[in-house]
RNA sequence: CGGGAUGUAGCGCAGUCCGGUUAGCGCACCUGCUUUGGGAGCAGGGGGUCCCAGGUUCGAAUCCUGGUAUCCCGACCA
């Protein structure tokens, strides 16, 4: 047997290595050579591809334009917005050198210390400081607002611990930078794009999320609010997806970002910034997967259709074949991306148990029995049902089928989602359900950061955010009794 | 960075405690035959810096020292 998963529901306590042995085994990435870093290989990177387009898309959409700033940051950029440098000071790759030399004594190549460089470059973690040094330069007057840059980088943070998508020391991702000249129009534009992000992980990568502002202690480095997407993964942990930061003006002084106003008052900019990473690569896969390894929504697997002829002998292979590229050319009029697998040195089975591992949403396989009835056996990956069908109308049907899978596999993660938000009044109760059921856990909360860290060292679970949706309601923190005017969720994250 | 484990063929592992033939098994790979509607069978074959560097020894995958990488648990984080 070439790939086999282990069970999902044995390995619950450890969900992590069965995580990791999927995204292996069906082909998306593996560990590279460098300690932290990631390869993706083509199968996971056309997924990804595939993300960045329509992202991009949308991004157009809502007038940004795409940019392109250095990778290196010089030190001093950092040291300018105070809390900024302090949320990523422990995990910074820096530059201090700029050539290499024979080993003078001995075998192979040194780091030349007469080249060392005068100020050191941090390898970009995010791009605010470099952009916005770089933005001064561009608005100088109201005419010159708003500035809408959308950047698709690779960015760099030296994690202690990683893992594949979902933690790695480098990692791709797009990092949208705007500036703008009144507080109310960059709120706008964070909250604008944070919907972007939902609208495309529930309607494209078929994940639910829960839309929300982080609490002050969970904020980005530098912002004054930040709106996430918070997924709920399949072993109840919530996975932040997807962040848009309303910067104040903490960057526009930082970097002394001024603007002329129309009654040529000088005013400091506004700024917003907003990311996905290849993190939506790991929601994507563990929201959805079973034992029987990954399910893509149609929308963007790479294969949406196989096709396996089912034969004995060149001859059979040959006619199926021809039979199977002629419903291809029908389906991939129709947009639908198809693979035809002719392949000999594997036989059919092996062909069923491996795109079923890679998430292909549909699978067709058609053998002497379906020539001569005018049938086709079609198999649907996220229930995995199959059922012959004919062959007439065929195209209709996966076309139909595909938008059909698409819809349950966001349903299915919607009903289970739902059905992981728990409201508890007690601390008994939080604890229980953390330990017992996992999930979101919908609770009081003080509204002050001490109760916050404290229920965190606690049961390790954080508030995931503050709903935007949240309705007012009296009730009392579960940690401190004090009165609170609100529900947030709790959870165990990643 | 702290605690634990591991590193032997592309992958998964045994052998290490107690040093001793030519380092072994399963999968994968190559060749041939038979098979083919859910992960094929048989036969033959190829493939090794036993993580790296020192040391001990007549002799090291095995013992000692140092390094390094990976995984798990913490702390940190998209």
């Amino acid at each position: 047997m070439a790939v086999e998963l282990k069970d999902l529901t044995k390995v619950e306590d450890n969900y992590s290595k069965w995580y990791n042995e999927l995204v292996v085994k069906a082909g998306l990435a593996e560990n590279s050579a460098v300690r932290g870093c990631m390869v993706i290989k083509p199968y996971g990177y056309a997924i990804w591809e595939k993300m960045q387009r329509v992202l991009d898309d949308m991004f157009k959409a809502t007038g940004h334009e795409n940019a392109y700033f250095p990778l290196f940051i010089p030190k001093s950029f950092f040291s300018r917005e105070a809390s900024h440098v302090e949320g990523f000071a422990k995990e910074c790759a820096v530059v201090t050198h700029y050539r290499l030399m024979n080993n003078p004594h001995g075998e192979g190549i040194v780091v030349d210390p007469s080249a060392k460089l005068e100020e050191e470059l941090i390898v970009r973690p995010t791009s605010e400081t470099i952009i916005w040094n770089t933005y001064k330069n561009w608005i100088t007057s109201y005419r010159d607002l708003p500035i809408l840059c959308n950047q698709w980088a690779n960015v760099v943070r030296w994690e202690m611990r990683t893992r594949l998508f979902l933690r790695t020391a480098e990692f791709l991702w797009q990092e949208g930078h705007t500036a703008h000249a009144t507080r109310e129009e960059a709120i706008e534009e964070a909250e604008r794009m944070i919907r972007v992000y939902q609208d495309f992980a529930q309607n494209w990568m078929g994940v639910p999320v829960i839309v929300g502002h982080k609490s002050p202690n969970e904020r980005f480095a530098g912002a004054e609010d930040t709106l996430t997407i918070e997924a709920l993964m399949q072993d109840g942990k919530a996975l932040q997806s997807g962040t848009s930061h309303f910067l104040g003006q903490n960057f526009a002084k930082a970097f002394d970002v001024t603007y002329a106003t129309k009654e040529g008052k000088q005013e400091y900019v506004w700024a917003t910034s907003w990311g996905v990473s290849t993190r939506l690569m790991g929601a994507l896969i563990m929201a959805h997967s079973d034992n029987n390894g990954l399910v893509l929504p149609p929308k963007l697997a790479p294969i949406q259709v196989a096709m396996v002829p089912i034969y004995k002998g060149e001859e059979q292979l040959a006619e199926m074949k021809q039979k199977l590229e002629a419903i291809a050319a029908d389906l991939r009029a129709k947009g639908v991306s198809v693979k035809v697998d002719a392949r000999d040195n594997v036989r059919s089975g092996f062909k069923f148990a491996e795109y079923e591992l890679k998430g292909v949403p549909v699978r067709l396989a058609l053998g002497p029995r379906d020539l001569q009835n005018g049938t086709i056996e079609l198999a649907r990956r996220d229930t995995l049902t199959k059922e012959v069908v004919p062959q007439e109308g065929l195209t209709e049907r996966i076309v139909a089928l595909l938008d059909e899978i698409q819809e349950n596999i966001y349903k299915k993660a919607l009903d289970f989602r739902n059905s992981m938000i728990t409201e508890v009044n007690t601390w008994e109760e939080f604890i229980d359900v953390l330990d017992n059921k996992g999930g979101f856990v919908s609770a009081h909360w003080d509204g002050t950061v001490e109760t916050e860290v404290a229920i965190k060292e606690a049961t390790k679970a954080t508030i995931r955010c503050i709903p935007l949706d949240a309705k007012e309601e009296e009730g009392k923190c579960i940690f401190t009794g004090k009165p609170s005017k609100m529900r947030v969720l709790f959870a165990r994250s990643y």
